[in-house]
DNA sequence: ACCTGAACACCGTTCAAGT
DNA sequence: ACCTGAACACCGTTCAAGT
């Protein structure tokens, strides 16, 4: 028997627990830390080792997990579709939808679609960009359909088809709420057209149509923060909104210290008067409604 | 002349272009990787060249920049004052106001505090915290005063109130906006617990109360979005929204193919009919304000 | 008791090199 | 033409060590 290398053993031996189940797919193996502190041994060896099994194709690294080991039943995507960049952009959706626009770098992107984080600059320019693009898409899977032409009807036509995308993609909250600089968005443009033609029949002024638009887009998206917020935390720290207040009771009961809020108290106690972001966008949306109507009463009148 | 070791010379050539004014104070001096390249030396003796100059007290370590000179009549805070929690808070809310809350990392707060990252850990458990501080100290600066009776006029004083902490602090937007999980503020709880106050003797149900308080919130902070995002465009590219929309003529020019936006280009090409977020929230509060006026007439008559 | 340095496991992006 | 690896300059946080 020739004198193995070390890092050869030490693959061997990982190899030797895999087999044996010992590490089921998906288990995180050694990190090079700890191979060296297990065996003893350089950085250098330890990353050598790892390197043996990723060749393999035994393990594989997930980037914010580590290296783990390969799941052999799933059929990895031997039709490697090619690279482009509505496959980049739907991915990255994906992902932002499921884990948040945080979950979406470069790197983790390039493993999901099978490739070097580097290989995505070829097809989109940089993450602002590629951001950009996801809105884009976005916009456009729900269709506005025709304008009614009851400007009323119109405007509640728009926000529900607002909430809805912000509904399907939470961490657009983030970035849609511009108004000076408008998201570069074909789709989100035709948004904007379509509730002025609505409101074109009223007697508003230009300007005064632009502002009633942005009133109500403005109420929405304060909404949809809200709603990624909630979203965000639920991911964060895996609690339930009702889990996260059970935690959080005794910092809320020490607050109390600073001054007595009965009013906020009588609204806890009822469980908030079964306050939820669907009943506040129904309340909101009728009253600046309303308000919108008694402005264009008064101007026609 | 013993032979000196290459760290120590090219310490000393860099002091040289400093003592010569070659490298003014602020200026950078060569990264660590430009002195391999320059000394055809290896990455450590580099570092330890960089090292030696650092203790002298002639460079010091800029996050974000790099190792830059230091300006010896900027007289050093030599009253070192003890870090405390309010100092640390206080700096970070300070650096989140010039620079953006992106700005604010452990690090770059640190080297402001003159001391280590990990000294901060000793009086805030994270950064998340370290945040929720910060919120809590922005809504504590500005007093509400004693609530009017006439409930509009106390809806908007706490619209103006909100309005103007955000104005102050853009980046709370990011933070504030939770519904189901309220910010653990004494500051902020004082603020709700006043909003319902206004409200008590309207008739409305003590739902509709929440909820007539949350539908100004919400639109508030849907404008303090755009605020925010705004200010991190201007800093992040260091173009005015005019410069911004001069550069991307081009490309809103390349989107007007998807379809012709009449009403959009009538408005743009009047120049937003002085749209500000200033008229907007005006425009806003007076429609918001209108609608839960309706809701009250229609509720007690 | 208080602070530090090194390390871990990340980021986005540049650059030179490979097929 | 397309992709890769190494590197740069960062993150938040843990841990063991120093004064």
């Amino acid at each position: 028997m020739t004198t193995e290398p070390p890092y050869l053993a030490i693959a061997a031996e990982i190899r030797r627990r895999i087999l044996a189940g010992r590490l089921a797919p998906g288990d995180r193996v050694p990190s090079t830390r700890a191979i060296t502190r297990e065996w003893g041994v350089a950085m250098a060896t330890a990353t050598k080792a790892l390197a043996a099994l990723r060749q393999e194709g035994l393990v594989r690294v997930e980037p914010g997990v580590g290296t783990v080991v390969v799941d052999p039943k799933r059929t990895r995507h031997s039709t490697t579709s090619t690279l482009t960049r509505t496959r980049i952009v739907r991915t990255a959706l994906d992902l932002a939808d499921t884990e948040g626009l945080n979950a979406v770098t470069m790197r983790r992107l390039a493993t999901l679609l099978d490739t070097s984080a580097m290989a995505l600059y070829r097809h989109v320019p940089g993450k602002g960009e590629l951001v950009r693009l996801m809105t884009d898409e976005a916009c456009g899977e729900v269709p506005l359909g025709p304008a009614p032409t009851d400007w009323r009807q119109g405007l509640e036509r728009a926000a529900r088809w607002l909430r809805e995308v912000y509904a399907r993609h939470r961490w657009m909250a983030q970035v849609m709420a511009s108004l000076s600089r408008p998201v570069l968005s074909v789709n989100a443009m035709a948004y904007t057209e379509w509730v002025l033609g609505v409101l074109w029949e009223t007697p508003l002024s230009p300007s005064q149509k632009l502002h009633a638009h942005l009133t109500l887009f403005a109420f929405v998206q304060g909404l949809a923060m809200a709603d990624d917020l909630e979203e965000q935390a639920r991911l964060d720290t895996g609690l339930s909104d009702d889990e996260w207040m059970e935690q959080n009771e005794p910092r809320f009961d020490a607050m109390q210290s600073g001054g007595p809020y009965p009013l906020l108290d009588a609204i806890a106690h009822d469980g908030g008067f079964e306050l939820s972001l669907e009943s506040l966008f129904e309340f909101g949306l009728r009253r600046t409604l309303d308000g919108i109507a008694a402005l264009i009463d008064e101007t026609s009148g």
